[in-house]
DNA sequence: AAATGTGAAGAGGTTCACAGCG
DNA sequence: CGCTGTGAACCTCTTCACATTT
């Protein structure tokens, strides 16, 4: 499946519960866009048909087997573990963040710097020294590494992650990461998102004066 | 200026300040290249000159009136005021972050609908009931809202903050945000972007599994 | 008649190749 | 000669149009 997808994918994924609680059965293409609200009916047709998926003609998709389909593609039966690097405010906020929206993730690990951080613990999960981040994610048997810490130290701790066999970072710093191993990667810069917001606003405002 | 290179003038601005402070005040297109890590010279010679920056044939670009050209465009010279919707974990977490990496960022209202938050302060600042919003926002003179709340609640939200004049908006919902007004949004969806992640993943291991 | 599945056309953005300038 | 600036080729994903199936 195609990269650019996936995140549709999700959204098909999630609206299609939506209907499958309404009580829904089936569903057309038509009507999977208008509840996901921003996809053509095509691009979910190419999707679903690139994916496998069986619709009858005349009739739409149906949900259950198609649910399920999508569950498996997104990887969402399998557990997650979760190596948090970085404990500050951020790391925090997403390890409750997620464990308390999706059960499947758990924080199996948790490494900081700081001295006046290591050794707390969260829901009985130790703050450990990141020196010893190799070995306690082999041993936590750690999937998925989420890095929260300054953009300087963002890069060592993806290759120690990396080097510890996880294969996949969600990176909350601003740093285009760069690693020997076949990661996936996915980056969250916050305050690049909110520049391109102020981008835009100062894009209006001048718009607006040039009109004047 | 074309949406998508909004991210990448971000990157250039973060990189060109790191040359700056390194005490340099000439940059090439390769240099900057090298710098950002993930975009090629061609690109970012393709992004500054439809900015209209002026490089020199056989030097490259004068660093400090591109940071200040960058710096306007991204509207990095303009203070800002943000109104934050939902006051949980994320909500929490961003305003802390977002306040201490960047002090044009200004937490100016807090919302929240559990009566057991309205009324606590955070910097000050007094977390008022949803119901409000209109007119704290208005009263606040808020620029940027933040949605930190339920998908279910999310539309709402974005309506009442277009309703009160904002025009961008940070959406950590999972959901498709519908406005009629003209407002930039911005989407964060974790779960979603761990759900890449976990797909990546569940692939990686089913392609070992078919060459096994 | 209704809705899927898909080849072809289109759009948007990136890379190539090189002319142009300092 | 070095590096910018840019038209053209290219590529990738999206939309269109319609043949196809129930």
């Amino acid at each position: 499946m195609i990269d650019p997808a996936i995140p549709r994918l999700y959204a098909y994924h999630r609206a299609l519960r939506e209907a499958q609680a309404a009580g829904k059965s089936t569903i057309t293409s038509e009507g999977l866009a208008a509840l996901v609200g921003s996809i053509s009916s095509t691009q979910i047709r190419k999707d679903l048909s690139a994916l496998g998926a069986q619709g009858r003609r005349g009739r739409g998709y149906a949900i259950n087997p198609l649910v399920e389909q999508l569950a498996w593609v997104l990887g969402l039966e399998h557990d997650w573990r979760i190596a948090i690097v970085g404990f500050g405010y951020l790391g925090h906020a997403f390890a409750t963040f997620i464990t308390a929206r999706e059960a499947r993730f758990r924080i199996a690990a948790i490494f900081d710097r700081s001295p006046a951080v290591i050794g707390q613990r969260w829901e009985g999960i130790p703050v450990r020294d990141v020196a010893d981040l190799e070995a306690a994610v082999r041993e936590a048997d750690c999937n998925i590494g989420v890095i929260a810490v300054p953009a300087a130290a963002a890069q060592s701790s993806a290759q120690r992650l990396a080097a510890a066999g996880v294969r996949a970072i969600l990176n909350f710093a601003p740093t285009a990461l760069r690693l020997r191993e076949p990661v996936a990667v996915r980056n969250i810069d916050l305050a690049g998102e909110m520049s391109i917001l102020t981008s835009w606003l100062t894009a209006a405002e001048s718009s607006r004066e040039a009109r004047a």
